[in-house]
DNA sequence: GTACAGGCAGTAT
DNA sequence: ATACTGCCTGTA
């Protein structure tokens, strides 16, 4: 039988760029969710295996966001020819729903940076602040809560190798802490409003945002805008906005304006596309991470 | 030594 | 509304 869209990978979808704490060890892929630690295991027959530690109810279709009607999305995002051949060419490729606060943190150091960077940046704020919990005899540790994080001083901050991001990650756990960032309240909110909340936030752009509705707090029509994204845009969409994009980062005005534009095109399911035009254009580069 | 990597904020025009 | 600048850190 043909894989179809319905089916989901797993492990094509730790590896598309989503998330940044997830590590293979003796054939098993081990995740940072928060206080849980994840385990992914494929046997021979392809079928996925699924664990939690504290045990998490329900993960494989939490995480995986297996509750969302994948057949509806594809047939929504298909009226697109490029975003229709991705989807048959990335077969399983999901959309990955992360920890909120671990989410935010994660992208405010993702900032400026690549891959490799953000993991030891992330690597070193989990061993420095978080819970060591072993798994199957490896040594783990759990995301820092926003508390852990907001006792933490800058230098303790940039001992992880954050350097500049260290005052936008304190700051963005004072504000969690002290109440002014309400996640709960942005998941039931308008992709709009919780977006403007999020930007109030000292280093948190529009993309960063964008990264944090979309990955984080249920906003599908999310679609983040980075050097990739932008790059296929110029590429594929010129149509969208007619300007000189090539490789020149676009202004907040800018990024506004693409944003509408795509999202309307692309409908409710938009932060989709994006994963899947981001997944290939990094494959084509040939990026590994 | 230089360039570069998955942004952002601040400032000037 | 856009252009320009500096910024931690590590790797090629």
């Amino acid at each position: 039988m043909q894989p179809s869209p319905q089916s989901f990978d797993p492990v094509l979808s730790i590896n598309s760029g989503q998330v940044f704490l997830w590590e293979k060890y003796n054939g098993i892929w081990y995740g940072v969710y928060g206080e849980h630690i994840i385990k992914v295991r494929k046997d021979k027959e392809q079928s996925i295996e699924l664990s939690s530690f504290p045990e998490m109810q329900s993960c494989e279709e939490k995480i995986f966001r297996l509750d969302d009607n994948i057949n509806e999305i594809v047939q929504q995002l298909s009226h697109d020819p490029f975003v229709d051949r991705l989807i048959k060419k990335y077969t399983g490729l999901r959309l990955m729903r992360q920890e909120p606060h671990q989410c935010l943190f994660s992208f405010v150091c993702a900032s400026n940076t690549n891959i490799p960077m953000i993991r030891r940046m992330l690597y070193a704020l989990t061993k420095k602040f978080g819970r060591e919990v072993q798994v199957d005899g490896k040594i783990f540790f759990t995301f820092p809560s926003a508390s852990d994080i907001s006792k933490a001083t800058l230098i303790e901050l940039k001992s992880c190798g954050l350097g500049y991001r260290a005052g936008a990650v304190k700051s963005a756990a004072d504000w969690i802490v002290s109440g002014r960032l309400d996640f709960d309240l942005l998941k039931k909110g308008r992709y709009e409003e919780s977006k403007l909340e999020l930007l109030k936030i000292y280093g948190v752009g529009n993309k960063i945002a964008d990264c944090v509705l979309l990955f984080s707090l249920e906003k599908l029509e999310a679609f983040p805008i980075d050097i990739w994204i932008t790059r296929a845009l110029a590429n594929h969409y010129n149509w969208l906005y007619n300007n000189k994009l090539k490789d020149k980062a676009v202004t907040s005005y800018q990024y506004a304006a693409i944003s509408k534009c795509i999202r309307e095109y692309f409908g409710k399911y938009a932060g989709y596309a994006q994963q899947y035009i981001y997944y290939h254009m990094r494959q084509d580069a040939g990026k590994k991470w």
